[in-house]
DNA sequence: TTATCGATGGTA
DNA sequence: ACCATCGATAAA
């Protein structure tokens, strides 16, 4: 398939909001080694339908809250790199490093749409989901570049989204501030998760 | 369709 | 003792 340029680093020099925004229909691409065929060798394309923007130490629903911890190593760091944690001891969550090192910017991609090399069916909605199915892990993708070519890049989206907001998902605990529109999706994708489909109006088809 | 609950393990 | 989740199950 024929997948854009990484964007560069500088499109990931931004606040998490504004880099959420963009986000929404841009293409994750996945590269597996050994897969598929020679021309097209593993390349999995899902088109990102939902994200979150979790602003640093002051947002208090932002793991940066803790400081610089083991964990939280990537998050710090220089963005368009990847931040990949684990959730309740089994879901590995991708989020995408923005703003500037030492700010503790990132993105969580909360859905995708699969679009190409996705063997089977597979459900993309929901950030756990999204992981398990394009085998992005912790142990391999914490702290990786995402601004080459390389096994997991994001490509600028092709079309213009009809982006809505809300407030984030599960981050309840953190006071006023979990009520902030941080939480960006595409209107008419059938593969946001399922608080952003109720919002839509979708019924609960799944 | 919504509500509830258990799994599971790193992290603070 | 939490927790940026998911899937199974029950109830309606």
């Amino acid at each position: 398939m024929n997948v854009g340029a990484p964007l560069p680093r500088s499109f990931f020099e931004r606040d998490a909001r504004v880099v959420a925004r963009a986000l929404v229909g841009a293409h994750l691409i996945r590269r597996i080694r050994g897969r598929g065929r020679k021309s097209e060798q593993g390349e999995v394309v899902a088109r990102i339908v939902e994200t979150e923007a979790y602003r640093g130490p002051r947002d208090a629903a932002c793991h940066a809250r803790f400081g610089l911890t083991p964990r939280t190593r990537a998050l710090f760091g220089p963005p368009g790199h990847a931040y990949v944690f684990l959730i309740y001891g089994m879901y590995d969550c991708f989020n995408v490093t923005c703003l500037e090192e030492g700010k503790g910017h990132a993105v969580l991609v909360r859905a995708v749409e699969p679009i190409a090399g996705f063997g089977k069916r597979v459900r993309t909605d929901g950030p756990g989901r999204l992981t398990r199915a394009l085998a992005i892990t912790r142990a391999e993708f914490d702290g990786i570049d995402l601004c080459s070519v390389g096994s997991l890049s994001i490509a600028a989206p092709r079309e213009r989204s009809k982006v809505e907001t809300s407030a984030r998902v599960g981050v309840a605990y953190a006071g006023a501030i979990a009520e902030a529109p941080w939480r960006f999706f595409d209107a008419r994708s059938a593969h946001v998760s399922r608080p952003s489909r109720r919002m839509i109006g979708l019924g609960e088809t799944r």
